[in-house]
DNA sequence: CGTTCGATTGAGGAAGATCAATTAATGTGG
DNA sequence: CCACATTAATTGATCTTCCTCAATCGAACG
């Protein structure tokens, strides 16, 4: 259905060669990733002993026009980052876990631009954004993960469009259970069993397809197994092999192509 | 076509009332922008002395895979930046006009995470992070124009996918050229009249769609006197009135309304 | 136990992808 | 400068994907 091999071999750009091999990412082992984690949010506490608060699902952490003041790490649960746009478009443009930040679009305009969810129980941390900025004088490990987390961010938010610009709707679905499973590994928490603590809809939005294309999409990963659902609940699902999630991806990317049986 | 009435009402999220006004990018008068970008390059400038380098169309400011050291500044031209999945897939995720920055996903991972051309003859200004940093330390003004450009670059990100995510592909291409016809007036160039130095390809991969109904979006737009093309080329067009465009985009929301004739 | 909300599944239709042919612009060598 | 080759854009016809509408099912809750 998209637009993939075709416009890719249209742009046209001269690539003089092979793209060297990105280290970081792939390379850091697993627990890497989740100390340094745990290495940012230790900073913070030291250094700036952020207010913690608790929050439950459905707790608002800020909303679009407040005054910007504040960012927020996300300690435990996790959040949605929700976009309002004049004409009513509502638009999910970000999922945070543990590690992750809140509140950087407020930055430039003075007042935050979407409003954050808790979608769980969970607990975030308040760092005012003054504060940071003044304690990194002191402490420049402030600035690097500030900046890190920014930069971070605006990479999977490209990774994001670049999800819903090349891939169907079945291999969206895959490709955000592959994300999840891998955030949730990559902070120590169990990958083969995620508890998915939103609807269709709120999943539809966030890639761009309809709640029956979700729908739709889980009963056939369901069907060649690559999920499964646990007992009594459709929100909660096992992933044997994360692989064949990205598998699946790749499968749909080639639809006229040796894809026996 | 697309999902937005419908999911949107579903997302039941708890609504307490309604979106304040936001400042800033509405409020702030067009000239105010472009002397606010003058305002930053000329603090730049005078901080770092930054290596000022003249590019013309197809050049490379960086590849992916290329270690991070520098972040770089449009002082003119345009440029785009274009992320590559290892399975061949290829996106452009952002096109970048004077006063935004290029480079900032390579903070995280140590390396740059897309590769970076001009599209047209522009000039580029190279800023070493290292220095960057160090010079913040004494003006404190430069980390506030790194933020303030993070911050809003992570905006521009999510407007792209609330994009990408909420408008059939008509709608897509006229805002496209809305912001596009925006970016330039922010800048104080004219608004009316755009030189896209992109192909069709390179505009559907943008959007999510194909060259053939970039073209036809296109086409439409000029039939109902929206755009109109320029003589003697169809990558120069006349935008008579933007409001017009957005009307259209808004047109393309309600498919089943009161839209009459 | 009925009501409600979310998820599933099916049928039909529409938007847009794909394939293909034509036209327009650009570049090249004679 | 022109004929030709090349590439980009347009337009049409067909087919696929996914949206829309609708009915059913299941779980949770009062």
């Amino acid at each position: 259905m998209l637009n993939t091999a075709t416009q890719s071999a249209k742009l046209g750009v001269p690539r003089p060669q092979l793209l060297l091999p990105v280290p970081g990412r792939e390379t850091a082992s697993r627990g890497a990733v989740s100390q340094q984690i745990a290495d940012m949010l230790a900073l913070l506490r030291d250094e700036l002993a952020p207010l913690r608060r608790l929050v439950h699902a459905g707790d608002v952490i800020y909303h679009a026009g407040e005054p910007f003041r504040n960012l927020y790490v996300v300690n435990s649960g996790f959040f949605k980052l929700v976009n309002l746009i004049a004409d009513g478009r509502e638009q999910v443009v970000g999922l945070k876990f543990r590690g992750d930040w809140l509140g950087f679009e407020g930055i430039a305009e003075g007042c935050h631009a979407c409003d954050a969810f808790a979608m769980d129980t969970g607990e975030v941390w308040t760092i005012r954004y003054e504060a940071l900025i003044a304690a990194a004088a002191k402490q420049p490990a402030l600035l690097t993960v500030l900046h890190q987390a920014m930069s971070r961010q605006l990479s999977g938010e490209r990774e994001s469009l670049t999800s819903v610009c090349t891939l169907t709707a079945d291999a969206r679905v895959a490709d955000f259970l592959r994300h999840w499973a891998e955030a949730q590994a990559e902070r120590g928490l169990r990958s083969d069993q995620i508890a998915l603590r939103m609807s269709r809809a709120e999943i539809g939005n966030y890639l761009g397809i309809t709640l029956e294309s979700v729908s739709r999409a889980l009963s056939r990963l369901a069907r060649e197994h690559v999920i499964s659902f646990v007992e009594k609940g459709r929100r909660e699902l096992h992933i044997p092999d994360v692989a064949a999630l990205a598998a699946f991806v790749q499968r749909s990317l080639v639809p006229a192509s040796a894809t026996l049986q």
